[in-house]
DNA sequence: TGGAAGTGGATGAAACGCTTCCGGTTAAAT
DNA sequence: ATTTAACCGGAAGCGTTTCATCCACTTCCA
């Protein structure tokens, strides 16, 4: 949450600082990333003025939203495969649960202005890369015990988890019933055959870039 | 598509109109209902005043473009529940192929703008209120028919529908397969129990008036 | 062919958001 | 308690973007 380059900031700052990076987080995830800054900063009870001194520009906010974030979710990951019973439930966990999934989507999809800030920063691709291979790990973790159907591969349980989670109308009780259908979709004994094949791990890095 | 009030446009001024509307459906789809006038004037191979003697403000276009579209859409919902083998065919046809319902998703759902002009409409709330009620006939028909698992409601039918619909990424190949999954997840013979309790059309009106 | 209807884009007005700057404030070291 | 360097807030200036109008020119059609 504070990780710096080097000076430690003053208490005060050290708060602020957290209150805008979470005030970025809700703005971004309601309107976002091209939310203006005087909002965001509104939202963080702080000035304009303090906002700039610590973000330079958009760019380094947004970066900032994305390392925090990413970091988050790649935690969340590690945690449902630690701590879940089966790889089934670690995966309807982290499709199910997770507002930092729902944050790091839009971050890294709905954005053209964040694209650069994301795909620049090492820390951040790390972090998505390490995202995808634990999900990879519990897709076929899922497989392995027959809870998940074969057919389909890491990626296209990314896109279904970003159907999910884009931003939209619809409430939550709602959309835990969408869940639950498209969960039964993924069980083993398939319905009929999906078209294409299955889109894999490498296959959904390779489209992230395009 | 060419309904128009009392004055029956020149030929010339007919089909800048047509193409006018034609340019903003391709705008709005892409980028929004927010999207400068002058790039759609550009898109549509007309001047910006032409664009604006024919729609004052651009709440007068997104309408134009609300009943264009919502009209279609109508039309598109009337077509397959005719033409369909059955009701669940209809169903499939309905979620996968429509264009007009995604971008009717966009305007009634994406855009804080385009809502008033769509809300105050009568002529596409009618639409609007058609297109549910013709989905409710084939929900209603597809499980009948036994194909469609039972224990969905028309709102259920259409949270999915609007999942797929969104503006993301994903290629359309992927998507096709995410469809597919979805598909196998309502088909008749659950899985588990749907949490909560059927989402029916009255529901999904009402939730829409929110 | 007359003239009403239509066209397009230059233009001014207005809104908006970004960023800087500096007088005042506060944390923390002594 | 005093000092001071770090920090704060927000007013103001600036550049950009978009809206919406207007009018000299063009096109259609009776």
């Amino acid at each position: 949450m504070s990780t710096e380059q080097g000076m430690r900031l003053r208490a005060d700052a050290q708060r602020n600082r957290d209150q805008i990076i979470a005030a970025a987080k809700r703005a971004f995830l309601h309107g976002g990333t091209d939310q203006p800054m005087e909002e965001i900063a509104r939202l963080a009870g702080v000035g304009i003025g303090t906002l700039y001194r610590r973000f330079p520009d958009r760019e380094a906010l947004v970066r900032a939203v994305a390392q925090d974030n990413f970091g988050a979710l790649a935690d969340e990951a590690r945690a449902a495969l630690a701590e879940e019973e089966t790889s089934w439930d670690a995966l309807v966990r982290l499709l199910g649960r997770s507002t930092d999934l729902r944050l790091s989507l839009r971050l890294s999809l709905l954005s053209p202005a964040a694209w650069h800030a994301i795909h620049d920063d090492p820390e951040i691709v790390r972090h998505r890369t390490e995202i995808l291979e634990l999900l990879d790990e519990i897709v076929r973790g899922a497989q392995a015990e027959g809870a998940l159907r074969a057919d389909v591969g890491t990626g296209d349980i990314a896109v279904l988890g970003s159907l999910l989670l884009r931003p939209g109308p619809g409430r939550d009780e709602m959309l835990a019933r969408a869940m639950a259908v498209i969960l039964d979709g993924l069980r083993a004994a398939p319905g009929t055959a999906l078209p294409g094949h299955a889109v894999g791990l490498q296959d959904m890095i390779t489209s992230l870039k395009t």
